[in-house]
DNA sequence: GCGCGACTATACAGCGCTGTAAATCTGAGA
DNA sequence: TCTCAGATTTACAGCGCTGTATAGTCGCGC
């Protein structure tokens, strides 16, 4: 029942009684092929059962097919969505999809870089969070590569994010017009800043300034761990300690998650007490109690601006670093409503 | 800067003048090379900045080192988090996972055995949801194969699974200890319900059973989409029209997660007038509000299981299909506390 | 000083496929 | 009927690597 040996190009070819490379055309849909004889080998394929052996048409081609997407955790939510709309997008355009978790470490990244992708992929599409851009260059390999994020220090490779510094400013105005005075950040990191939060407390503090608010160090709530406990237990922490705000903007939809439950549970209702504003717009956000307004990036567009920069380098194009920038939203929901 | 062309073993080798093979049999610590032939070669790969290229390699040996795991949809969290569970376990092991989302339709399901994955991977685990293990048979390649889910009509192949009857029995004999006389199922599909909603339904009902209460079908609430919205949206409407319930147990998390927000927004209270179970104990239900008590299965213990069996099938074992069961338990939190 | 066994290193073929260039075929015009 | 351009088909080499079989090397005991 199942065949001992896979069938193979030749097999079809003796079978068909013609040369393995007229069965290669037949099979890769190449456009010099008489009708007749096109027949003859698609008969042929389907008698046998024949399959392509990718391995053998990517040493051939030295092309894969495959690209890799790496990011830090696949257990954001944030990623595991941008990796649905990235496989879709790609699978697009005739490219499968690896996916590669890089731990948001510093090797991890490297990693990803250097050693795993060697040969198997023709393309790598890279969202940093230890590394910047450039430090990240000099691990490259001759693999085409694009960077997911908006690094400030731009770097020679190709790059595609939301802005990052506007969409912050955006948010923070909503809670302003919503009349909150003491607006906090929740989420950065306890250590050195990723750039992505430098970038959005850069726009959280232009928010706060454009509305004649003085930028507060002290409504900053940094988290040890990246995720919503850890987000829940610094600003619970703070909240004790007798942090008062009455607007929040989060780094990331997680932290409004740990948010949201840090102000319930000492009783402060959200929005009335606290606006809170999210960041990514996952669609769990759109379930939680209350809603979460959250900024929402175009990933549909991030994924294809991103593929697009990555298959022109695949096809050889050899110029400058260029810089896309995709579009954002602020998601309004029962978090921070409309005013 | 980039080489023009990568360094190939046959470099490597005349750079260090010795033959191609004694160079691959250092890269891959072949162990009866000397100690002063293994370093020289160790500098020429170092020099020349050596790589071994996979596909050549994958093409020579018919081993690529690689899995692929495939399930409906990385977008829910259960599939995120079990896939960033594959990928460790896998990596511990010596291989790289490749995801691979199936949309949970047949043709989907289908596609991952027939077409996709001919020869670029070694074994597969698949989650089928639309399609039972019997029926996908047919069109399995000759890829080893584990399914993951319990198909209560045993195939051939492997299968790994959590005991799903015995653990909603177990949920709802923990609602039922809380008091509850009217305990109410959500999230099995609105058409033909998939085996696990089969299983869990079952489990359900043999719950109710063993408490002496009556199975009453006005209680289970299907939804149509199969995320929190969707889930949300049911059981929002079977309030609306009439539902009185006391207990519910979930599916998945995401219908635990739409359920809250279809019984707070409805002033009903978790769990003082409706206790809440979910099921898979995502991380974020432990982040909501009230946090969910949810099932939670052993899913290291699964991915473990799953690919002892997937890589015995590799090294050539012809045996009939196994069936293991993993671990599960009842993870107690707010929306259905302790008695 | 020689022969043998145990290690090491090498030569060669080939994994399955595709690109290139050359061979073959077709049919129209002379 | 013959020639030649254009369209099909084929032969061959080789992508980069590893398994097998073979050759080479060394040390040791007699």
């Amino acid at each position: 029942m199942i065949p001992v040996k896979r069938v193979t190009l030749q097999d079809v070819a003796t079978h068909a009684g013609v040369s393995m490379k007229t069965v290669s055309n037949v099979v890769r849909d190449y456009p010099h092929v008489s009708p007749a004889m096109r027949e003859r080998v698609q008969a042929a394929v389907a008698e046998l059962g024949y399959r392509p052996n990718l391995r053998g048409r990517s040493l051939a081609t030295g092309r894969s097919n495959m690209l890799a997407l790496a990011f830090p955790d696949l257990r954001r939510p944030y990623f595991a969505e941008l990796a649905h709309v990235f496989a879709r997008v790609s699978a697009a355009r005739g490219y499968r999809l690896l996916l590669e978790e890089t731990g948001g470490t510093p090797d991890g990244e490297r990693a990803v870089l250097r050693d795993r992708e060697a040969g198997i992929v023709d393309g790598v599409v890279l969202h940093p969070q230890a590394l910047r851009a450039t430090d990240l260059e000099a691990y490259r390999e001759d693999t085409p590569l694009v960077f997911l994020g908006e690094d400030p220090q731009p770097s020679g490779a190709d790059q595609v994010a939301i802005d990052n510094v506007a969409a912050a400013e955006q948010a923070v105005t909503h809670l302003v017009r919503l009349g909150r005075r003491r607006i906090g950040f929740l989420g950065h990191e306890t250590g050195p800043w990723s750039f992505t939060s430098t970038l959005r407390l850069d726009g959280y503090r232009a928010g706060l300034e454009r509305a004649g608010h003085r930028f507060d160090e002290s409504l900053l709530v940094a988290r040890a761990e990246g995720d919503a406990l850890g987000a829940e237990a610094a600003l619970g922490a703070a909240l004790d300690d007798g942090l008062e705000i009455d607007g929040l903007l989060c780094r990331d939809d997680l932290a409004a998650i740990g948010a949201l439950r840090a102000l319930l549970v000492r009783g402060l209702h959200v929005p009335c007490d606290v606006a809170v504003v999210g960041w990514d717009a996952t669609v769990l956000t759109a379930s939680t109690v209350p809603s979460i307004t959250s900024v929402a990036p175009d990933t549909v567009e991030l994924a294809s601006r991103a593929l697009d920069l990555l298959l022109e380098r695949i096809d050889g194009l050899d110029a400058p670093g260029r810089h896309v920038t995709v579009g954002h939203d602020v998601l309004v929901r029962e978090s921070a409503p409309e005013p």
